[in-house]
DNA sequence: AAGAGGCCCTGATAGC
DNA sequence: TGCTATCAGGGCCTCT
């Protein structure tokens, strides 16, 4: 489900949640999802203090109060959800308010603070939870990750030197990982739209200035995503269940057939597998 | 060593 | 109505 727009989304919601609040139990109800859940996971959560909620790329960081870390990335298809104790279904026997926004299945881990519950739902299990001992090991474990499109080191030189002697095309390395954080199979098609390059062009042809557009345009798709709540496809919604609006303003994804939205544009949206992701484009603009 | 492709998993939707 | 096939926002692993 989520790119780095709607992991922010959701981590802003969850922030004004949960900071500075205390872990006072936390129930794993099916440890299988990409990562088994370890065995000392709830050990590690009860009665410590959530400090800070943060976010790389597309993985929340929540920081605890004993130095160590929780990270969640919610795969394709996960969610958090927010259980208020004091709605008005509220039921005597402690449990919490069942949510209309909760699943009724696929529910992996409760998270209990002193009013409320927060709930991890993966029904395809690509996401993971983990814990990270200390700052150390948190940078260890993002190491290997290319900038956020937002960071300084994002800029022309970088792209240039790491494109030199590659031979790939420029949607496959806005989706790598290990180049861009945080950009996703929505945001890549829109980004290249936005740059007026076609998703095939091969980075090694690529000139400062297409470099100098994808790096603007990545921020701007970014940015706005976030601000209109993210993109609710496959009803996404933030943590406290708002929809986003980004998806109003697509320009390419999902929308093969249709006439290109660029004023004066005649071409059609067009679809084609591009290292296995579906890809959309206007081969009339895009150059 | 880079790059292509497969695979993990469930659910929604399309087509017959 | 009910079957089967296809596709989905990610990321890692293996093979060539």
């Amino acid at each position: 489900m989520p790119e780095l727009p709607e992991v922010e989304v959701v981590r802003q919601s969850l922030e004004h949640i949960i900071t500075h609040k205390k872990v006072k139990k936390v129930i794993v109800r099916n440890r299988n999802l990409r990562l088994k859940i370890p065995k000392n996971f709830i050990k590690s959560l009860v009665n410590k203090k959530v400090i800070k909620v943060d976010r790389f790329s597309k993985y929340i960081i929540l920081q605890l109060n004993n130095k160590s870390f929780l990270i969640l990335h919610l795969g394709m298809s996960g969610t958090i959800h927010l259980i208020d104790k004091y709605k008005k279904n509220f039921s005597t026997n402690m449990s919490f308010y069942n949510s209309p926004n909760l699943p009724k299945k696929h529910n992996h881990i409760e998270i209990f603070f002193k009013n409320f519950k927060i709930v991890y739902n993966d029904p395809r299990r690509f996401g993971f939870v983990q814990i990270i001992k200390n700052f150390e090991y948190l940078k260890k474990r993002f190491a290997k990750y290319g900038p956020e499109p937002f960071q300084k080191k994002f800029d022309t030189n970088y792209m240039l030197s790491f494109f030199k002697g590659k031979k790939r095309n420029i949607k496959n390395f806005l989706l790598d990982q290990n180049f861009v954080s945080g950009i996703g199979n929505i945001y890549a098609s829109e980004i290249l739209f936005l740059s007026k390059i076609k998703p095939t062009t091969l980075v090694n042809i690529l000139k400062f200035n297409d470099c100098k557009k994808i790096i603007n345009k990545s921020k701007f798709v970014l940015l706005k995503a976030i601000e209109k709540g993210g993109s609710s496809i496959k009803n996404f919604k933030n943590a406290k269940g708002y929809t986003g609006n980004f998806q109003k303003n697509f320009n390419v994804y999902q929308r093969d057939g249709l006439k290109c939205k660029r004023s004066g544009c005649e071409g059609i949206i067009k679809k084609k597998i591009i290292s296995n992701r579906s890809t959309f484009f206007c081969d009339y603009c895009q150059k």
